[in-house]
DNA sequence: ATACGGTTTAACCATTTGGTTAGTAAATGT
DNA sequence: ACATTTACTAACCAAATGGTTAAACCGTAT
């Protein structure tokens, strides 16, 4: 592994637990197991290390999801394969819901202008798709966006909130992990019932 | 209104904006209008001031939820009653829940002792009163925490990710907000549907 | 062997930040 | 009227923090 790539992981794993603000270069580099120096010497300075760390990690997202919703299927199938990788995915990376949604909120310029990008996470074609199967008497006659919606709620919130859930309902991790497993068949199946003609 | 209380304000304003690592005290002092030693004078030092600001705002929606969560209705009006008045009370407080889960990320000690205190929401009697529903035929045999997650996720979501959402699906506040009101009842609709026998 | 390039570090610097202090102004009690 | 507490501020301080520098280290080509 080189330099660069400790540091960033090691990046990857504060700035998801502290936020940008939170974060400290020095605890980077001390869990980086190098000098504070080589941060700088690398990634010039704090903003740009956290800039690419934020961009790798919803960059490797928003392709999938793209894929999928951009892709030949129907609506339906497009949910399931959605709720299925998406939570697959975030299993693997349980912090990232919250951290994006926590640089939203702090840094919304800058995360804005990554909403530009071509690697955005772009619902449009599905939004039509879903309005055309509605007019095809597949789906009822549901508002779209709210659909939308209904799905990312679902898939998303339950990692974004992970820590409030587990004190709430009290379970462990692999309690966790074996509801998230459920999830990714159950939520499909729910929301598919609830919109088929 | 009282020195105490326009640091209050401030204070909360600032903090769910910034989250504790990235409100500076000086910032809250230049938003309440005053001098920054007043802040230490009221509140002795940014982590009492913080939780003070945590705790009120937590604590003002708990006793909510929990009336309903304990009180005599069935589950199918409870759901409802649950999805309304927390939309409400959230649009008033639109930061609130991204708030909540970032502070929940980045300090789970401090948090979690909080959920010993009898102000928490409470799910316990609600997800009994799910296993009575269910064993009386009334309900379909779901597992109960999944549809209280359920609940959570299409209630809370869309505020706690609020910037996002509009920024991915291109709407304004005033079609945001209009999209919530939706909800208030279109949530309760749709869940209720998907686990009445 | 040695000069040279990139890599890595210890020590240092400037600024920011939470917090303090000492003193002033304004109520409040006597 | 005077003393005393309370509310408030400007100036200051120590620690933390992001960032820099100059020197050391190390592989490699000459």
């Amino acid at each position: 592994m080189t330099t660069e790539e400790k540091i960033f992981n090691a990046a990857r794993i504060v700035f998801q637990k502290k936020g940008f603000a939170g974060a400290r270069m020095q605890e980077i580099a001390d869990e980086a197991g190098i000098n504070k120096a080589m941060l700088h010497y690398c990634f010039k300075n704090k903003q740009l290390l956290f800039e690419a760390v934020f961009m790798n990690a919803f960059g490797e997202l928003a392709p999938q999801i793209n894929d999928i919703f951009n892709s030949e299927e129907c609506v339906f199938d497009k949910i399931k394969k959605f709720t299925k990788s998406y939570i697959s995915f975030v299993i693997q990376n349980p912090f990232l819901p919250a951290f994006v949604i926590q640089e939203m909120n702090n840094n919304p310029e800058f995360v804005m202008q990554f909403f530009n990008n071509e690697k955005r996470p772009n619902p449009e074609l599905f939004l039509t798709q879903i309005k055309t199967e509605i007019q095809a008497g597949i789906l009822k006659p549901i508002n779209p966006k709210q659909l939308l919606l209904d799905i990312f709620s679902m898939t998303v919130f339950p990692f974004a909130a992970q820590i409030m859930v587990k004190g709430i309902i009290h379970i462990s991790d692999s309690e966790f992990n074996q509801m998230m497993e459920e999830r990714k068949t159950s939520i499909a199946e729910q929301i598919i019932n609830s919109i088929k003609k």
